[in-house]
DNA sequence: ACTTCTATGAGACTCATTCTCAATAAGAGG
DNA sequence: CCTCTTATTGAGAATGAGTCTCATAGAAGT
């Protein structure tokens, strides 16, 4: 697999070790794309017979995170849910407030109308959060009954 | 004062009483358009000399928020921020990961376009969350040295 | 195999926020 | 103004996501 390079890179730039939980957090999270919390990975990777612990996938999350090999996503309950990025264009986030469900966006000219607000500002845009907050579909049909 | 009254309709309507704590806390809200924190409005009611304690500063701030009458800002480091709405137009914010100094914008043709996307996937759009993250000028201009 | 030094994990800890429940105060009705 | 009912308050306990500690395990180099 030549997709272990990834992890074996990035912790090679980090000059830290190469192990089986680091292995396996990464490998948890490449494997789905929905949008889990550190709990479920923990219970996920554990599942499968491998041991870890909570701390070393937060730990594993946090070097993830600052390669942006994942995303760290807040929808406002207080926990945060990660997604993997791998061949995954960038995108925003839809978020049913009733259900929690996630859906992804992609507006090329939102994108660059960001730009050009940190132009304006004279601000250096590294990021950006933009989610749109309300009810799905089916959601909102229910509300209506 | 007039103003008052906004207090007293949220709290009506909600079948709740009025009470100076909660007008403390919707006062200290309105009095600065800083973002801050729930501990910050508590702090401050405390030294102006109104008996509150912090659970009533979070109670009051959920129906506040509920009513729109503030804004809950979440930046990533674990506390919420809290903005009041009053005689301000809707805008989101810049925010910068070395100083946390917050920023505020407002793009028209953002919004619509929100609109638009949230129609394609038939969601009933009630609110979103926009930040554009990164660095300031100034801690631009430090960075650099 | 030996040495060195990082990684791991169980559980303690932190800290924002929420909850509990006895004491207090609003507001309605007289 | 007084009383009664019921919501509100507040001190401190509880919660829960995330972080930290430190003894032990394991990686990597020699």
């Amino acid at each position: 697999m030549d997709q272990n390079r990834i992890l074996m890179n990035v912790l090679k730039q980090e000059r830290l070790r190469y192990t089986n939980q680091r292995q396996a957090v990464w490998d948890e999270l490449k494997s789905s794309n929905e949008h889990r919390d550190a709990d479920d990975i923990y219970v996920a990777i554990r599942q499968k017979g491998v041991s870890v612990s909570r701390a070393t996938v937060y730990r594993t999350i946090d070097v993830l995170t600052k390669y942006n090999l994942i995303n760290k996503i807040n929808i406002g309950d207080g926990k945060s849910r990660y997604e993997h990025v791998l061949n995954s264009v960038h995108h925003d986030h839809i978020i049913c407030r009733e259900c929690g469900i996630i859906l992804e966006f992609v507006d090329e000219k939102i994108e660059s109308l960001q730009n050009e607000i940190a132009k304006k500002y004279d601000f250096k845009l590294e990021d950006h959060i933009h989610q749109l907050i309300g009810l799905c579909k089916s959601c909102n049909r229910n509300m209506e009954k």
